[in-house]
DNA sequence: GCATTAACGCACG
DNA sequence: CGTGCGTTAATGC
């Protein structure tokens, strides 16, 4: 994979432009929520998709028989949350919680969202494109589970991060965190503890720099290495 | 071996 | 001054 590429890549264009997501939802008033705060409750009743502007979110999902709540993934601005209200006017299990600092939000009825959808077809075309990327990535984050040991899968998660919200400085990139330690475990499926000794071992390697504000990777090339050696 | 959990001390923000 | 982080020992597969 050429990295430098998918660096290029930075940025969302579906928020700008006339056929943008930002447009098509211009009627709808912006909210705003800080860290800690829930945009979707687990068994709210009714239906609405979400349309992030601005911050980071993390969907969860509930499981009774286990009385437990793991965390599906997160959102970046200009991502559809809760999309799966689609096909079933509510959504149960998941709940949908603010992890960075501030996010930037409209809340979609799906009435509303599906009369859009039905009357643009550019909309219909970008709805079809955001989910088979949602769905791709949650595959991505199987196979990982599958083929990969914990300490590679917190190497590519953070390739994926500096992918997605990572700025260029010089040579390097910096990632302002709005997760912890253990947040990063949940989203590459590993404990708070091996994220911690990895990032370290890294950090020791001169590949990336770290506090608890942000991550500076110093050497991408060296990182897409790391993420590709066995054991 | 490879990773997770528990436990505890420490210090960053 | 709370909780996120760093480390290590015990345990499992």
């Amino acid at each position: 994979m050429n990295t430098s590429i998918a660096i290029e890549k930075l940025g969302t264009p579906r928020t700008t432009g006339p056929f943008s997501l930002n447009t098509i939802f211009a009627n709808f008033p912006e909210r705003s929520a800080r860290k800690g705060d829930t945009l979707l409750k687990r068994n709210h009743s009714l239906g609405y998709v979400f349309f992030l502007t601005q911050g980071m979110v993390k969907t969860l999902s509930f499981y009774p028989e286990k009385n437990k709540e793991v965390v599906n993934g997160y959102f970046t601005a200009g991502e559809m949350m809760n999309l799966e209200v689609w096909h079933a006017t509510n959504n149960p299990k998941v709940t949908l919680k603010v992890t960075s600092a501030k996010a930037v939000y409209k809340v979609i009825p799906i009435n509303d969202f599906r009369a859009l959808v039905l009357q643009n077809q550019g909309l219909n075309q970008l709805m079809m494109t955001i989910l088979l990327e949602q769905i791709n990535k949650n595959n991505d984050r199987l196979h990982r589970l599958l083929l990969y040991k914990s300490r590679q899968r917190v190497v590519q998660f953070l390739l994926d991060y500096v992918n997605e919200i990572g700025q260029r400085v010089g040579y390097e990139y910096v990632i302002k965190k709005p997760f912890t330690h253990e947040e990063i475990g949940n989203l590459s499926d590993t404990s708070r503890q091996t994220v911690t000794t990895v990032l370290n071992e890294l950090k020791s390697k001169n590949l990336i720099h770290f506090t608890r504000r942000y991550i500076l990777i110093r050497n991408l090339e060296a990182l897409v290495e790391e993420s590709k050696k066995e054991g």
